[in-house]
DNA sequence: TCTTACGTTTGGACTTCGTCCAAATATCAA
DNA sequence: TTGATATTTGGACGAAGTCCAAACGTAAGA
C-alpha cells in the first residue's frame, strides 16, 4: 500500500510538524479505518501518553481545515474522520455499522447539469445495506 | 400541499395516538424544514408546554422505527429529521447550513449492477456547495 | 362503573462528545 | 540566546441525548 511520510504530507499542507502532530497524522493518514475522534486520541495515547484530549480534536479540525481529511457524517453514532487522498462514495453496512469506501469510478451520478440554480461544489453517493458474504 | 392527517398516519403505521404524539407529528410531518430534535421539542412546546424533552425524543425515535421519519446525518452540527415521504437526495448549502431536498428524478445514479458483493437497501446523492442566488 | 393491566409521560440525574480559555511549554528565526 | 509566535494542557463548561423509577392515562373486561 501507499504509505505516506506524515512529515511531508504536513509539509504540502503548510502545518507546522509538531511532534504530536506527527503522531496523528501516522496513525489517521495510514488506517483504513473510520475512526472517531476519540478513537483517535485512545490509539495515539497508546503511543504518546501524555497528549491531551483538546490537542487531538484541535489537530484533527487543523487536518480538515487544510484538507488532509475529510470529517463523515454518515453514522447515527459517530462523526468519523477519513484520509482524503482521492474522492470515493460511502457503503454503509447497517448490519455491523462499519463504513466501506466505494472508488470513484465504480458508479456514476448522470444529469448533474440539472442542478441549475445550485453551485455543486462536491458530491457523493451514499449507500446502505448489508455487506454479502 | 399534501398535508397528511397524523391521526391517520400514526394508525397506518400502528403507533397508539397519544395527545402528545399527534402534536409531534402534526408539527413534523408537515414541516418543510429539516429540524433537529430539540428544534421539535421548542416547536411543539409552543402549543403543549407542557411536554418533556423525553417525551419527544422517544417519540421521535419512535416514529423512525416505525418508518414515519427518516434520521438524516448530514451536517457538522445537527442530526435531522425528515418526513420520509418519498426517496430524494440532498443538497447542503455550505454557507447557510441549509438543506435542500432534490427531487429523486433530478439526478440518476448508473451502474449500481457494479456493487456486487453489496446489498444495496437504499442509497441517495449527497451535494454540497452554494445557493445560486 | 370499577378494576386491572399495560402503555405513556415525566423530570432530573447521568453520559458522551466536543469546545473554550488562560496558563504553561515548545519552536523558529534572528 | 532571546524574543515572538505557535502549540499544548487540563479543567470547566455546554450541548445533545439516554435512562429510570414514579406517576399518570386509557382500553377492555368483570
Amino acid at each position: 500500500m501507499h504509505r505516506p511520510n506524515p512529515r511531508q504530507v504536513l509539509a504540502e499542507h503548510g502545518i507546522r510538524p509538531s511532534a504530536h502532530r506527527l503522531a496523528v497524522a501516522e496513525y489517521v493518514l495510514a488506517t483504513k479505518e473510520h475512526p472517531s475522534a476519540d478513537r483517535v486520541w485512545k490509539t495515539v495515547a497508546e503511543s504518546f501518553p501524555a497528549i491531551s484530549r483538546a490537542t487531538v480534536y484541535n489537530t484533527l479540525n487543523l487536518f480538515v481545515e487544510k484538507g488532509l481529511l475529510r470529517e463523515l457524517h454518515l453514522d447515527p453514532d459517530s462523526v468519523v474522520f477519513d484520509p482524503k487522498l482521492e474522492t470515493h462514495h460511502h457503503f454503509i453496512d447497517e448490519a455491523t455499522g462499519a463504513i466501506h469506501d466505494i472508488p470513484w469510478d465504480r458508479v456514476q451520478v448522470c444529469n448533474l447539469e440539472s442542478m441549475r440554480g445550485f453551485n455543486v461544489r462536491e458530491y457523493q453517493v451514499v449507500m446502505r445495506g448489508t455487506k454479502r458474504h
